[in-house]
DNA sequence: ACCTGAACACCGTTCAAGT
DNA sequence: ACCTGAACACCGTTCAAGT
């Protein structure tokens, strides 16, 4: 895990990139200021010189995620041709893949006093979609609001990605299972009744691709009738 | 803040209780076992024979709130004579009530690892609402996903209740303004056509009772049309 | 049964000092 | 300009010991 010792200085890039790389492998508790020098061959106090201190690292981990996120709405290219619900769909489906790569992302990210600055440019594209297919400012603000973190691509999950949900079936024995189809009757046969594909990749608890995209277009389309009828 | 001293012992419960007391006061960041221990009139080490450690306590933490959602829904009395629609609005609005007195909640449920048992029980209270208005357990299971937080009675909210975003225009100089209109041109208009009411009690971020019904009913809305569909 | 004191390993951060 | 060593205040947690 410890980096080749690199001879050209440290950069606030370079502390990023590894704090990043530190917290991809080992979790977000294993980032401290003396692990993430160790991993950069240098002393803790270094770091200093290149981040004010912890809480601006861990801000520009937020910031190094969202610029992943820009580059991969940036790669969709023009979208001239694409009514409004496609575009919306593109950008918040490229971000959901950047998402999948950092899973401590979203927690992250609920965890921050401050919103990096590149993030009202985002919104304000996601705004100009939203008045040029014709929405009002007023519902335009609501539909970023419903929207919520689907813009960032993850689907909300109001309990960690780790949580045990995802896991229920696996984990439980038959006696359990009994107690379960008792106090919990409704999820016991809900549970029955599902198939879920075991280890697709996922943001945790059922948030899996499907989930996501149904509740992206639940939004949409309602969003889409909405400006139908009244604007 | 600190509490009088009581001959009565200790216990996992007034343990608890003064967590939730003093990060209601003093923000999750207070919340240290010496602290907490101070308020007691205690040692903090003898906090550790009523609670494992303190994971344990954050898990007592969002334990403690969803049991006063819990009771804020029980309040609510019989649903009986009221289709899905209405009492899965009112479910969602008084845990939001409870939400507004503890604005740590929605980022602390979010960094947790494990889900509190009687959480289940209320999601299946939700599902057997979904299941006897007609829903199939497939509709009803994305429609949980779909609603995400709602249950807890907060909408998405990516960056922290405290971010910046609702006070923009308070901070931003005339030169700034200039600027801002230049490089983030449709969100700059969204606020000059929308007047907010300030000082209104919120989440944060311009979540305000109206943005989170807005998105309630554009759900249970999207979801009715599709029962009546293809159910 | 319930609480404590001393100690340990580990934090983030400061500051003066090195090169 | 860039990095370091020693030190400080503060964590969570252990353990043997008190009552």
């Amino acid at each position: 895990m410890r980096a080749k010792a690199s001879r050209e200085p440290l950069s606030r890039e370079r502390v990023l990139t590894a704090a990043v790389a530190l917290v991809d492998a080992d979790g977000i508790a294993a980032l401290t200021m003396r692990r993430l020098a160790a991993n950069l061959g240098v002393e803790a106090m270094s770091l200093y010189y290149h981040l004010p201190g912890k809480d601006a690292l861990l801000d520009g981990l937020v910031e190094s995620v969202f610029q992943e996120i820009g580059a991969a709405v940036a790669r969709l290219g023009p979208q001239d041709g694409m009514d409004w619900r496609t575009r919306l769909r593109q950008r918040f489906l490229a971000a959901r893949e950047v998402m999948l790569r950092h899973p401590w992302a979203p927690g992250l990210m609920g965890s921050r006093p401050t919103i990096p600055a590149d993030v009202y440019a985002y919104y304000d594209g996601i705004l100009g979609t939203l008045i040029e297919a014709g929405f009002s400012y007023r519902i335009a603000h609501r539909a970023l609001h419903a929207f919520g973190s689907l813009p960032f691509g993850f689907a909300q999950e109001i309990f960690s990605p780790t949580a045990a949900g995802g896991n229920l079936e696996v984990e439980v024995t038959e006696a359990e299972m009994a107690a379960m189809a008792e106090s919990l009757p409704h999820l016991t046969a809900m549970v029955a009744a599902e198939i879920h594909d075991a280890g697709d990749p996922t943001l945790g608890w059922c948030d899996s691709q499907v989930e996501f995209e149904f509740t992206l277009d639940l939004l949409l389309d309602g969003l889409d009738r909405l400006r139908r009828t009244s604007v």
